[in-house]
DNA sequence: TAATTGTTGACTATTTTACTTGGTTAATAT
DNA sequence: ATATTAACCAAGTAAAATAGTCAACAATTA
């Protein structure tokens, strides 16, 4: 479980996605210029989330990406474990050869405080996360004082 | 708020120090050779965790490194933040000139999620961990098969 | 057909990670 | 005193990850 920001820009980005579900797609064209990430870069990471059956592209005008699953079965963990491929290969792997038994604990610790925190994370949904009341204020406020994203992609 | 192997490092490092926090201080070069990292990267972190006053180290034979206090009162996010000084940075800084506003949006979810994260590994202190039940077991485990540290280092 | 948008691959610059080398201080043991 | 132990410190380096560019191609819509 690695946590950076390339994690981040996938959170957001699945966020704006989550906030206009039923609005149709939303292109990596508008991610990009609202976040200020490169659309190539954009390009990248979501090509793994696709793959990881998350977001669905939908080509031609008109087009872009959506969730694949309703936004309560998405979790941050899901998107991060997407995008960032960690698979550890934490040493000490197997064989027990450790000096003195000590590495093969704290490999242990760690992975018992990492399982915690993988499933802290998997508990917090995309859907369940906005839907909190304080965050649903942040969105209204947004979109009170800002154009609209729909009136902006078109 | 950034989760790679180097925190990771620190982490299991830190552990290793709250598990022996009575046998009096842990040398760095026994942790490095216990969990196959370097000295020389060792000493880095151990630097910045002395200077976020985490760790106090003890020269001179018989020295190493001891837990500066409790262990009851030392998080995991400590530890994390002390070795990444991740001051992100975040775009869309103060000035509020995003194109539709989405972008100040996004962000501001990613900092509310950011803050949850930072709140639940505040929550997990070396020594709560290192007390839990299902811990135990496995510091006890291990140091029943393997010999333990205080003969391995002496 | 032309425009739009996803999809893919290769390639590059920057930053971070992890490590190396070579020292200096302070405490202890002989 | 002297040698040993270990923390401290500062450069520099190799490998990896991050972030981005460029260029082509595929599907869809108007």
């Amino acid at each position: 479980m690695r946590l950076s920001t390339k994690g981040r820009y996938a959170v957001t980005a699945m966020l704006d996605l989550a906030i206009h579900e039923n609005k149709g797609p939303i292109t990596l064209a508008s991610i990009s210029q609202c976040q200020g990430i490169s659309l190539s870069y954009l390009e990248q990471l979501f090509s793994r989330l696709r793959r990881a059956g998350l977001v669905e592209g939908v080509r031609g005008p008109g087009g872009g990406y959506r969730l694949s699953r309703d936004g309560q079965h998405i979790s941050v963990a899901d998107i991060i474990n997407a995008v960032d491929e960690s698979f550890d290969a934490t040493r000490c792997q197997g064989r027990a050869d450790c000096q003195d038994g000590e590495k093969c604990l704290t490999h242990e610790l760690w992975t018992d405080l990492s399982d915690q925190i993988q499933g802290f994370l998997s508990n917090i949904t995309l859907g369940e996360f906005i839907n909190r009341p304080q965050v649903r204020e942040i969105i209204a406020n947004v979109q009170r004082t800002g154009s609209d994203r729909v009136s902006a992609a078109a």
